[in-house]
DNA sequence: CGCGTTGTTGAGTT
DNA sequence: GAACTCAACAACGC
């Protein structure tokens, strides 16, 4: 589920559902092995506490209040947030669950077990030792083409790269280059200002468009990358054809046509 | 059964 | 030495 939209529609879970209420307790689920969770310490500092904001920094979502501790959360490539009621159960792969006063819990699911849960002092104290660049959505133009422009890799390689820019993953790098008509392998050295200009705003306008349906891509516009993602697929756009490739060891997918 | 996977990391290379 | 590349990680679904 995770890249900058998907976290932000975890994020509003939280805070639509897990404010304001104690914290009773919070625990491992099952099958837990190698994957980062807090331990009986970092748990028991949650206790009694209650989360009354939440953060979202790039991937990573948060929640906690003015004067108790913080979890991050790491979605990780399968991760999800769910708040539910006792009596329903929790989810499949549960992997740490918090139990607020009365019925409400929240789990955090991670069928992989690639994401992970830490409790921390503050969202900023966390953000800054996993060096993190800026978020997509706050990142101003100037620095946005100094990050991008000035890098010697593959351009679709530089946006997914977390320490420059905090936000986009795999899809999203390939819709904003489909949206522009830039192969993912173009360097970013080889963009002048005014395609850099144009990609900050595709980026912007993109990320904006998913968090507004709450990652429910069924509500993107038809002729998005998003929905053609296979190999020999027509291009919406402009009917050229749909071709996977490798960019930075990931799969890349791009119209032969239109990219270039 | 083999392959691919919305993420990151660490070792190796330029 | 910074920037970059790539295989590895875990485990599920097709």
């Amino acid at each position: 589920m995770p890249e900058l939209p998907e976290a932000e529609a975890n994020r509003l879970r939280i805070a639509r559902d897990c404010l304001n209420r104690t914290i009773e307790a919070a625990k491992p689920g099952d099958d837990t092995d190698h994957i980062e969770l807090p331990g009986d310490n970092e748990r028991g500092r949650l206790v009694g506490h209650q989360f009354t904001q939440t953060h979202r920094h790039g991937k990573l979502i948060f929640a906690g209040s003015g004067t108790g501790p913080w979890i991050a959360v790491h979605l990780g490539m399968t991760g999800s947030l769910r708040p539910f009621e006792a009596d329903d159960g929790p989810p499949d792969y549960a992997k740490f669950l918090i139990l607020f006063e009365g019925e409400r819990r929240l789990a955090f699911r991670c069928p992989r077990k690639l994401g992970w849960v830490r409790v921390v002092d503050s969202p900023q104290a966390e953000i800054d030792r996993i060096e993190f660049g800026p978020d997509a959505l706050e990142i101003s133009r100037d620095v946005f083409v100094e990050v991008i422009g000035t890098s010697r890799g593959a351009i679709k390689s530089a946006l997914m790269q977390q320490k420059k820019l905090a936000g986009i993953g795999n899809l999203w790098s390939d819709e904003i280059l489909f949206r522009l008509g830039i192969d993912p392998q173009r360097k970013g050295t080889q963009l002048d200002e005014e395609q850099l200009g144009e990609m900050y705003d595709a980026m912007r306008n993109i990320l904006r468009a998913v968090v507004d349906t709450q990652a429910d891509y069924s509500k993107l516009p038809e002729d998005w990358l998003i929905h053609t993602r296979d190999e020999g697929a027509e291009c919406p756009q402009c009917g050229g054809k749909i071709t996977r490739t490798k960019v930075g060891g990931r799969s890349a997918f791009h119209c032969t046509r239109h990219q270039d």
